[in-house]
DNA sequence: TGCAAAATAGAACGATCGTTCTTTTTTCTC
DNA sequence: GAGAAAAAAGAACGATCGTTCTATTTTGCA
């Protein structure tokens, strides 16, 4: 991912201007992540924010400028939230499982509230332009790590030597794809069930050692 | 799915309201499978049917009404060219790799005009309503229908006797999901592949035989 | 062919949209 | 605490939205 900024530049000088600024960006990726990001209007977000809509309008310049500052956040909290905890995780096999499963754990919150990557593409998917651009890149951006992580996995020879590496990453986002769609769209109740049984059948595809594909390894049992 | 009508309601007494409504909901069809539901307006539908946006308006009463036809429109459309060309082949598991491969063949085209049931779920998935309960009984009867292929796979002996059916329509659903996701918004060149390769992996751990799970069995050659 | 009915058009409505402009309030600095 | 700068509010703009109403055109049947 991107390297980990030393301070958030909205809060460093802390004046007024850039810390209303931070919480509107607050509400908006709350109204966002609910209703997309083309249903955010500003006044609607105004309301939420308790402002005028010029006021909230002025820290902007443009919807467009907003939709990217919400992107952008979105970003920022997917990476904390997902990806850094995970690089505690040993190089290898434990970090994509930990990947995975923070992925996972978002992703289930998200039932509720929405996530921004895939409504984002549904509605920006033939519409070009920068908050299309920032999105992708974003999604982009994961997807790599994600695959940096069974390349090195592979490297350390948790999975088999010879396997195709996008592919695995393909099926592992399909997961999450049919997560999202079937627990929040069909409401589906076994979804998330489906979603770990269906990761560890990928990792024994592609040639995880047992203690990796059992849910809760028995930490005294030889292998 | 649902019984086959024998005759399309919409063209049985031909009287011209009947024509042009057709092909209103005809026009409204390609334009939110591009921008969507509730990107589609009656202004821009009427422009695209050289009417007035009274005359489109006049024969839906409802801005949600012309949602609902688009709906029905699409799942027609969907049950034609994916779940009937499909029954032809055998029951078991030929009917459902025929079943898949039709599901795929229609995703591929909609890389370039979009599919309802994704960009629907998005835009509807907390916006409860008739367009929502429409949407998710059209993709709730659909995977039905690849359930009970999956089920009649298992009872003919082309798959595994213990394996989870559910589970392994939910597999297939996400690697149809991110063959659209990849391929349409972050434009991934070798999606197609990834969901080709990921459904013979899938055939594989549910045991089926050898001569499903070539994309192009040799005829000759023993098994 | 004539006439009622159906279909389409046209104008206008209130509401909301993103945006611009001007004015008032708040904040920060000397 | 005064005064400049920044932030927020308020009003108004043109455009578009879904919808309603009335007027006109087209259709289909006797």
């Amino acid at each position: 991912m991107s390297n980990p900024k030393p301070v958030d530049s909205d809060q460093r000088a802390a004046h007024k201007g850039q810390q209303t600024k931070a919480a509107i960006v607050e509400a908006a990726l709350g109204l966002a992540t609910q209703i997309g990001l083309e249903g955010l209007s500003i006044g609607a977000l105004a309301e939420v924010a308790r402002m005028s809509k010029s006021g909230v309008f002025a820290h902007f310049g443009s919807r467009e400028e907003l939709q990217l500052s919400v992107v952008r956040a979105y970003h920022e909290r997917f990476e904390a939230e997902v990806f850094y905890p995970a690089i505690d995780a040993p190089r290898g096999l434990p970090r994509l499982v930990a990947l995975f499963n923070n992925w996972t754990k978002r992703t289930t919150t998200e039932i509720d509230s929405g996530c921004l990557y895939i409504s984002g593409a549904a509605e920006f998917d033939d519409r070009p332009g920068p908050v299309r651009d920032a999105l992708a890149s974003s999604v982009n951006t994961w997807l790599a790590a994600m695959l940096r992580a069974v390349m090195q996995a592979k490297e350390e020879g948790h999975l088999e030597a010879d396997i195709d590496a996008p592919q695995m990453v393909f099926e592992i986002h399909g997961l999450i794809l049919a997560l999202h769609y079937e627990a929040r769209f069909l409401k589906t109740s076994q979804s998330l069930t489906h979603t770990a049984k269906g990761f560890e059948n990928i990792l024994k595809r592609y040639g995880a050692s047992e203690m990796f594909t059992k849910p809760k390894p028995v930490a005294l049992k030889p292998v």
